[in-house]
DNA sequence: AGCTTTTAGCTAACGCCATTAGCTAGAGGG
DNA sequence: CCCTCTAGCTAATGGCGTTAGCTAAAAGCT
């Protein structure tokens, strides 16, 4: 009986590309085993179970989706890079939901959690959108929060479904952008506009 | 053997009542039972089963949270509007962290859903904020699914634990409501200020 | 009141899933 | 060529959601 040659960077990599097709809701060990071509059992030689599963795939998510937006920051400033940042997010959460959906709810075990510092590097590529607006020290924490917030949640509630009504999503979003990028302006140092 | 003296409602109450305890991931059936004093299989005489339930859940969860601010934005108009639905949303979901929670990632399976009619009324109760915005007609879908995406998505990290660093998160969340409030007024009809 | 119908709750049983224990055989190092 | 290591296997356990079928409590009817 020939050998799979598994690993857990391969094990955590088929993970994240199941959860994308059936949903982080069913991401099952059974069914990523099948896939793999191997019996349920012998996933546990890759990784710790189900939860530590979860938990890398997690990890995966938001260290690509911290690339995806701090490549697309790359060269841009302001309103440019802001707008940048957020579609590069988006587009990242839309074509890979379920493994972002496997981020939400999940807090990091301990200071090295491989997820914690994933999630810093996604916070350090938001962070480079924030310097562009001249904002105060005091407020930037505040306006990344905000930042957060507003992608996160307008991305989560696309990927679920929960726009239904009449207007364009694309459409909404670049509005949205407009909108963030009025407040921030707003916020900068030397006042308005 | 006296009976319970179950019905749907009562049932539902208390999933919802035990999803806020234990997370809405740990609301199992055989909990729920034995928290209502039954055996597994007798709620299936009162709910389809574990979706159903589920669904439910959400659906109440969508409407108390659509009564809350509803009824904060009583007698408000504008920034004060804005701030009394934002907050009322906020405590809402932080006070009920496993109704909401089993809200995520819901989908209404069809237009007679109740679910669909609870996230109606919620969106309902944001539609009366933005009227004091004076936005002009065709983007008040964008600045309704923008404020949802805000609210939505500051609630949900936070409740998450997504906020781990620095800052206090109250103080954020007032931010973010004067960083909205900015942002919309940037956008009414008679132009800036 | 007594009789009938309905139904809430029960026990028993099935299947799926995650997980553990213990075995076996393939791959790499002397 | 042998020894060690380990990836993958089978077998078994326990917890979960769910269904089928029974029983007795409630509700309705005469």
């Amino acid at each position: 009986m020939p050998r799979a040659g598994l690993n857990p960077t391969a094990v955590v990599a088929a993970a994240a590309a199941l959860a994308d097709e059936v949903g982080a809701a069913n991401l099952t060990m059974g069914l990523l085993a099948e896939r793999l071509g191997v019996r349920t059992p012998s996933l546990y030689k890759h990784v710790g179970g189900q939860e530590d599963l979860n938990r890398r795939v997690a990890a995966l998510a938001l260290s690509e989706a911290g690339d995806a937006v701090g490549g697309a920051v790359q060269g841009y400033a302001g309103r440019d890079a802001l707008a940048a940042a957020a579609r590069a997010f988006r587009g990242y959460v839309l074509e890979h939901p379920g493994r972002y959906a496997a981020t939400v709810g999940m807090e990091p075990t301990g200071p090295d959690d491989p997820l914690a510092a994933a999630a810093q590097r996604l916070l350090h590529a938001f962070t480079a959108v924030l310097r562009g607006y001249d904002i105060p020290e005091p407020d930037v924490d505040h306006a990344l929060r905000a930042l957060r917030s507003l992608c996160h949640g307008f991305a989560t509630l696309q990927s679920a479904g929960g726009f239904q009504w009449s207007a364009d999503v694309d459409e909404s979003f670049e509005w949205l952008i407009a909108f963030a990028d009025r407040g921030l302006r707003s916020y900068a140092r030397q006042g308005r506009r």
